[in-house]
This record gives C-alpha cells, sequence and structure tokens, in this order.
DNA sequence: GTCTATACCACGATAGAC
DNA sequence: GTCTATCGTGGTATAGAC
C-alpha cells in the first residue's frame, strides 16, 4: 500500500573502510559501523526462512522477529512496514541469481561445446540451490509479491543468454533466437526447483537426463546454425 | 490447524436423475437438487479468482463471498474454514490436470512418433491454460497449502508418464525411466507457465522451440532404447 | 439456506522507556 | 538501537433473524 520510495531504509553505510583500530583488536571487532548492515542481512534470512515456511501472506512481523533473535520494534527500526521487507530480500535474491547466471555462462564462453557449457549451468545453479534451502520459497515469494523485481530479473536473463546465443549462432532469427532463451532459462529453472524437491538417490539421474536433453537441444542448433564449435 | 476430516463438507447428492417434472418446464429448470452442488462450484470459481488475485494467504473470507455474490454465512455454510475452501480447490484443480493428462497421451498412443506425441501433449496443456486463466496461481496455491494434493497430483502424472516410457522403450533402465518422466513433467509444465506469462506474438516460437527441444532428446530416447517406431 | 451483525482475536504499526 | 507495552484495524468464525 502507499508509495513506499524505493530503497531509503537501505541506504546504509557501504564503507568498510579500516577506521580508528586501536592495535589491542582482538576477534569481535568488524562490528561498530558493519552492525548495521549484518543486522539487517541477519533480519532477511530470517524473513527468508519465514517466508519459506508460512508463506509471505501469513508471515508475520513478530515471527521474523523471533527468528532474527530480535523484536518487532528493532525490525521495525531497519524497515518501515511488511512490504520492505519482502522487496529487500527480493532484490538480494535477484542480486544471487544474476550473479549466479554471468559466472556460469559469460560471454568470453559461447563457444564452448554444449556439453560442457551446460555441466557449468546446471552445476552453477545446483551449487545455488544448495547454498540457499529456501531458494524456492523465495522465488515464489518475488513472484507474486515484486512482480516488478521477478519481471526485471527474468528479462535480465532472458537478455544475458540472448546475448550470448546471438553470438554463438549469428544466422539464427531474432524471434527464434528470443524464444529459445526464453525456454532454455525457463527449462534449466524447473530442472533445478526439480532437483530440489526430488529425493536424493534420484538427483544424479534426473541431473543426466536433464543435461542430455539441453545438449541435444543445442546441438540441434549447432548442426543448424552451426559456427565453428571449437573456438 | 486441527485435522480437518477429508471431504465430508463436499459430500453432496451426485444423482441427477429426472426428478418429477410437470409438462409446463420452462428454461430454470435444473436447480432443486444441484443447485448445492452448483454454488460450490460458484463459490470455488470466486475462490480460484480472489487467490489468483491476492494469494491465498492475503485472500478473506469476505472477498471470497462478494466474488461468489454471496455472504460470509452462506460460505460457512459450504466449508468450514478457510482451509477446507483451499482443499477443495485443490482437489478440483487436480483432477482437471490428470484428466488432461490422460487424455493427452493414453497408454494406447505408446507407439505415436514424438512430433506428433508432444503436438497432442502441449496442445492439449495449452487448451486447458486457456480454459483457465487463473491455472498457475492455483498450481502454486495449491503446491504451497495442500503439499499431499500436490504430491499425489504429481505422483500420478509422473506415474503416468513412467508406464508410457516402459511400453514404449522396454530396455531403458527403471532409474533412467522415472527421472526422464520427472524430467518431462516438470519441463512441459514449465512450458505451459512460460506460455501463460509471454507476450501472445512470441507464442509459437516459444511453443515451436519447446516442441524441438523435447523432440529431439525422445528422439535420441527412439534412436538408443528403439522399438518399432511405427506400431 | 441465506443473510446481517457482531464477538473475539491476531496482526501491523507506534510510543516511549532504557 | 533495542526493547516492552499497547492501540487500532481488520479478518475469521458464529449467532440468530428471516
Amino acid at each position: 500500500m502507499s508509495i513506499v520510495e524505493g530503497s531509503l531504509y537501505f541506504v546504509t553505510a557501504m564503507a568498510t573502510n579500516p577506521a580508528p583500530a586501536s592495535p589491542t583488536d582482538r576477534a569481535p571487532r568488524a562490528p561498530q559501523q558493519e552492525r548495521g548492515q549484518r543486522r539487517v542481512e541477519q533480519i532477511l534470512d530470517a524473513a527468508e526462512a519465514v517466508f519459506a515456511e508460512h508463506g509471505v501472506g501469513a508471515a508475520t512481523m513478530q515471527l521474523i522477529a523471533e527468528r532474527a533473535e530480535s523484536s518487532v520494534g528493532s525490525l521495525y527500526h531497519f524497515f518501515p512496514n511488511k512490504e520492505a521487507v519482502v522487496e529487500a530480500l527480493g532484490a538480494r535474491y535477484a542480486e544471487m541469481v544474476k550473479a549466479t547466471n554471468q559466472e556460469a555462462m559469460p560471454l568470453t564462453m559461447v563457444h564452448l561445446p554444449t556439453a560442457a557449457l551446460f555441466d557449468r549451468i546446471l552445476q552453477g545453479q545446483l551449487a545455488m540451490l544448495e547454498r540457499t534451502p529456501a531458494f524456492e520459497a523465495v522465488h515464489d515469494a518475488v513472484h507474486r509479491n515484486c512482480p516488478a523485481i521477478y519481471d526485471a530479473l527474468n528479462e535480465a536473463l532472458v537478455g544475458h543468454v540472448g546475448q550470448f546465443l546471438a553470438l554463438r549462432y549469428p544466422t539464427m532469427p531474432a524471434a527464434q533466437r528470443a524464444a529459445s532463451a526464453m525456454v532454455s532459462v525457463a527449462t534449466v529453472h524447473s530442472v533445478v526447483e526439480l532437483l530440489g524437491r526430488v529425493p536424493a538417490e534420484y538427483r544424479a539421474a534426473v541431473m543426466q537426463e536433464a543435461h542430455a536433453m539441453l545438449v541435444r537441444h543445442y546441438s540441434g542448433h549447432d548442426a543448424q546454425y552451426g559456427v565453428a564449435a571449437v573456438r
């Protein structure tokens, strides 16, 4: 409700400078200026867990505060309302996904063989999933509650893959390239979601099957819109 | 909360017998015994729309009643609480999905060429999507709020596809067959979800790309675990 | 069976002491 | 900056007339 201005409450000092450190510093000597930042992260971690468990609609500020080992009042010190928490969490999540994607398929790797390429992509996503147990829940939450963030993220991902395809298959029609990017992003995401849902003993087989599907498909593209396959 | 017993409140007369009809019947002559049934459907339609718009957590009984052109009291006459509404809607949704799937790939069609097969499957799913605008929202809602229904549905779908694959590729190892079924179900679903999200002008290209991916993959299976390709 | 009115409670948000 | 205590709102569920 109401037009909450962008991310005012998120503008915490981003300088992590040395600061006048006394020579007797011991272990617990990071705080002071980072404290606020760390507290925010702590709250977002808590929110992530609570949203995962109850859904955003049913989550309460009380629950988030408890999980963050804090109190409601404190929570409201950092975020003006619940919506702001959801948005901040969404932004953090989107950053993580984008970074993972960029890292797995940088534009310098456009000529990697399909098998190696999808190895990188699937493994990268899987690693992210394992670092973030509540990943799917947060994804859903963002999907539903922050359409703007979600759309921007999706556009970024599809855009990056599209660029990648444009370099790899210069003769592929633009419409197909766009469609291919969208389908790939959706498929990889659905596989990741599946991997997070499936009993551990099936994971390897699922991974292999998904990998085969993507490789077969893109090998077809290689054949049709070929390019010097090895750089 | 609390163990709400199965579907007591859903046991309405399923007999649609003629009933003592006077010869002067005019148009509005279906009700009488079906009324209750129709009312329930009306409520579920309303709930579907409201859940789609606000999410289950944020939806209120008030809103559902208004959309159903009814009142809260009336709503509580049919459902003991909000959870029951969600469950009933979930059950209806699961039935629809299962039926669509069975119809698109009956076991009598195990030897259909891959291209024709995935035409049927994708078109069937697309038709269902178009009949049910709130499809994805309901899917999410069921996914999050009725894990039991969702798991049962998923098991049914994967089971059916697994049977299909067992007949088509008798020599495929069981583990791969299971993985293949899971990946296919997830992929088709993600494509349908993508189709529902994408601007109309991209839909054809997306459809074609997804179709190509699935066909290439299963043509690979055909080649490897071949079977008399034409019955 | 359907409605209106309302009891009751939980949540979001704030005030104000420390 | 963090807490406890509290207010007002609004939602679930029920009571009871029609």
